[in-house]
DNA sequence: GGAGAACCGTAACGTACGGTACGGTTCTCC
DNA sequence: GGAGAACCGTACCGTACGTTACGGTTCTCC
C-alpha cells in the first residue's frame, strides 16, 4: 500500500462523505488518476471499496488505555473517555458514509463489507474494552457473570439509537458539544447497573435508585476528560 | 390505495427481504403487473420505494397498551412487552430491509425515505413509549427529569447494538429465543436506574448493584409475555 | 353489444456506469 | 541518452436499468 493508493482511498473517502455518486470515473479524477491504474491496483470496483474500509479501519486504531491503577476513579474514568471517544468516532461524516455504503451491501448479494466494518468496528472495540471490564471485576469494582453481557449493556447505554438515527439522515440524534455529557452519564449508569459500591465516588444526592435523575451540576464538566 | 396496489407494495417488500435487485422490471413482474401500470400509479421509481416505505409502516401499528391500574408490576409488564415487541421488529427480515434502503437514500441526495422510516419507526416508537414513562412518574413508580433521556435509555438497554449489527449482516446480533429474556433484562436494569423502589417486585438475592448478575433462574420465564 | 377506460405483457429508447484499450508523458534504471 | 515500466487522460464498448410506447385483453357502464 503505497502512499499514493493511500492518497486515492481518502479520495474515495471524500467521495463518500459528500454522498456524491461513487463512480469509478468520479474517483480518477477526484483522484487525478487514471481509471486504468485503479483497476490495476484494486482489481474492481467491489476490491477499491473494500480496500477503503480497510483503509479507514486502520487510522482508527489509536488510544490504548493503560491499566496499571486500577481503582473506581481511574476505571471510571477510563470507560467514559473511551466512550467519548466512540460517540466521537461513530458521529463523524466518515463513519456516518463508510457504515452507510457497507449497509448498502451487506443488503444485496454477498458481499464481505458489512464484516468488515463489523470485525473493525464492534468486535474490535469489543476486544479492547472487555479487558478493562474484567480487570474492573478482578479488582472487586465491578460484579458480573457475562463479560459480553455487560459489554453490550455498555454500549447500549453509550450508543442508544444514536447510530441508526444519523444513519437514517436526523442530525439532531447527537449535539456536538453533549458527547461529554453523555459518555459520563453512560458511564454512571453503567457503574449504577454493575459497580460493587465500593470505593465509589461521594454523591450529592443520596437517591438510592443511582443516575435516574439526571445532576444538574453535570453540565460545568468537573471531570474533565 | 386500492387493494390490488397494496399488492404491489407488498411485491415490493417480497423482493427486498429476498435481497433480489430491486429494478422496476422485477417489481413488474413479481405483481404480474406492467410497468406502465407502476408508473401511473407511483409516479417513478422513487415514489414507489416510498409507497412501500409508507405501506410497511401503516401495518405495525399493533399493541397499544392500557394504562387503566398502574402499579409497578403492571408498568414492568407494559415495557417488558414493549421491549420485546419491538425487539421483534426491528429483527425482522422486512424491517432489516427496509431499513437497509432507507439508509442507502439517505447517503446519496435528497430523498426523505430516511425521514419517513424514522418518523415511522423512533418517533412513533417515543410517542408510545413516552407517556407510559411519564404515568409511572407521576405514580411514584419512576424518578426522572428529562422524558426524552429516560426513554433514550430505555432504548438502549433493549437495543443495544442489535440493529446495527443486523443492518451489517451479523445474523447472530440477536438470538430468536432469547428476545424475551432480553426485553425483561433491559426492564430490570431500566428499573435499577430509574425506579423508585416502591413497591418493587421481590428479589430471590440481595445485591445492592441491581440486575448487574444475571439471575441463573430467569431462564424459566417465571414472568410470562 | 359496443365504447372507452384500465391494465397486462413486451418491445424499444436513452443514459449511466463498470470495465477495457490506447496514445502521450514522466520516471527509473542501465 | 535510450528502453521500458508506470501512469494520466480520454475515448470506447457492453450491459443494466429507468422510463416510455404500443398492441392486445378484460372490465365497466350505458
Amino acid at each position: 500500500m503505497t502512499e499514493r493508493q493511500q492518497a486515492v482511498l481518502d479520495a474515495v473517502l471524500a467521495l463518500m462523505v459528500e454522498g456524491d455518486p461513487l463512480t469509478m470515473t468520479a474517483v480518477a479524477r477526484r483522484a487525478s488518476c487514471s481509471k486504468e491504474t485503479l483497476y490495476k491496483w484494486f482489481g474492481d470496483r467491489d476490491g477499491l471499496l473494500t480496500a477503503t474500509v480497510r483503509w479507514q479501519a486502520s487510522k482508527v486504531r489509536a488510544g490504548n488505555f493503560d491499566r496499571q491503577q486500577l481503582d473506581a476513579r481511574a476505571l471510571r474514568e477510563s470507560l467514559a473517555r473511551f466512550a467519548a471517544n466512540w460517540l466521537g468516532v461513530i458521529a463523524s461524516p466518515t463513519s456516518i458514509a463508510l457504515n452507510r455504503i457497507a449497509i448498502s451491501h451487506a443488503g444485496s448479494k454477498e458481499s464481505n463489507l458489512g464484516s468488515i466494518v463489523l470485525a473493525n468496528g464492534r468486535l474490535a472495540i469489543g476486544e479492547r474494552v472487555k479487558p478493562m471490564l474484567e480487570a474492573g471485576r478482578e479488582a472487586g469494582i465491578l460484579a458480573f457473570d457475562d463479560t459480553e453481557t455487560a459489554f453490550r449493556t455498555f454500549i447500549g447505554l453509550v450508543g442508544r439509537d444514536v447510530q441508526i438515527r444519523l444513519l437514517l439522515g436526523d442530525h439532531r440524534a447527537v449535539a456536538p458539544g453533549e458527547i461529554e455529557a453523555d459518555a459520563m452519564r453512560a458511564t454512571d449508569q453503567f457503574f449504577t447497573l454493575y459497580g460493587t459500591g465500593k470505593s465509589q465516588p461521594a454523591r450529592e444526592d443520596e437517591a438510592p435508585s443511582g443516575t435516574g435523575r439526571s445532576r444538574p451540576a453535570r453540565k460545568t464538566h468537573q471531570r474533565v476528560l
